[in-house]
DNA sequence: CGGTTACCCTGGATGC
DNA sequence: TGCATCCAGGGTAACC
């Protein structure tokens, strides 16, 4: 579940409750989520720690300690989510964070334990790993990089969006949403888009996920929620994702959902006519 | 190497 | 009601 503008909230939301705090210990309840280390050196190193901040890589929850004591990154993959207040499954617990003085505790819950969990020693371990793993921030990155990205694969558009190491934080939902802002067809192979494609898309990013990060992200069954539990609001407010058949918000037309190659079986949305795969005045080569 | 597909997990919704 | 099937926001490993 978790894209950037989720993951965004839940960094938000945890910052002013960890940041600066000591924590008495952490506790692993699912030692199969843990990469790196075993669960009993992760135990043994969770043990009087102190919080010196909360960011955010990509989709990675990053927790860092003071003293040298390294980060713990968290990633929630597709159903991962923090909890300030008592999570209401206290069976999908799988991460918790003992707070002292006063005593509190944060949890990790993750129903499908798809999420991972690692304990980077210090900051140029944990670099390496973003580095590897990432390309630049779908919030920061320029337009002319963005294009000599897109130029280097013949994949369609939309699951070169969603690859981390084009770019951070773009997943199934908000490449939908991009894909319409800037009028385009998701297979459109990455390679070939104009510049003034390539300046639309790029143009697209930071609103959609901005306006995401300010309606506190997706919220749909009982997946995710903000730290405090409650649903965020993009969904009400967006114009593709889970809104098949209604009419689109540029022109009317019903929104189609289907499955496209180089995607597995994850849906996706689209306005055929305002997103079409060809230019509407270009006409097939002859031949 | 670039691109595609199986698979990891589980809970909830849907269909028979 | 009960059971089978399908679906889901992500990411990696293996494969062609």
């Amino acid at each position: 579940m978790p894209e950037l503008p989720e993951v965004e909230t839940m960094v938000r939301g945890l910052r002013p409750a960890l940041t600066g705090r000591a924590v008495d210990r952490i506790e692993l309840h699912d030692p199969t989520m843990l990469l790196g280390c075993t669960a009993a050196e992760f135990a043994a190193r969770g043990v009087g720690v102190r919080v010196a901040g909360v960011g955010r890589r990509g989709k990675w929850v990053v927790v860092e300690l003071t003293d040298d004591r390294g980060m713990i990154v968290i990633q929630p993959r597709m159903t991962g989510g923090f909890w300030l207040v008592e999570p209401p499954r206290p069976e999908h617990v799988r991460l918790t964070f003992r707070l002292a003085n006063p005593e509190a505790s944060v949890w990790f819950c993750d129903a499908r334990r798809l999420g991972r969990i690692l304990w980077f020693d210090g900051p140029d371990a944990a670099a390496a790993a973003f580095a590897r793993a990432h390309g630049p921030d779908a919030l920061a990155i320029a337009r002319d990089d963005l294009a000599a990205r897109l130029k280097r694969t013949r994949r369609a558009v939309k699951p070169t969006l969603m690859d981390q190491k084009v770019l951070a934080g773009i997943g199934n939902i908000y490449a939908d949403e991009i894909l319409f802002e800037a009028r385009l067809h998701p297979l459109k192979v990455a390679a070939d888009l104009t510049p003034r494609e390539v300046d639309r898309l790029h143009a697209a990013i930071v609103p959609i996920l901005s306006k995401a990060i300010a309606a506190e992200g997706s919220s749909f069954d009982a997946g995710y929620r903000t730290v405090l539990g409650l649903e965020g609001g993009f969904l009400a407010v967006n114009s593709m994702y889970g809104r098949a058949g209604q009419p689109c918000k540029g022109c009317g037309a019903p929104v189609e959902k289907t499955k496209i190659a180089g995607l597995i079986g994850r849906p996706t949305y689209l306005c055929p006519k305002c997103q079409p795969l060809r230019r509407p005045g270009a006409r097939p080569k002859k031949g």
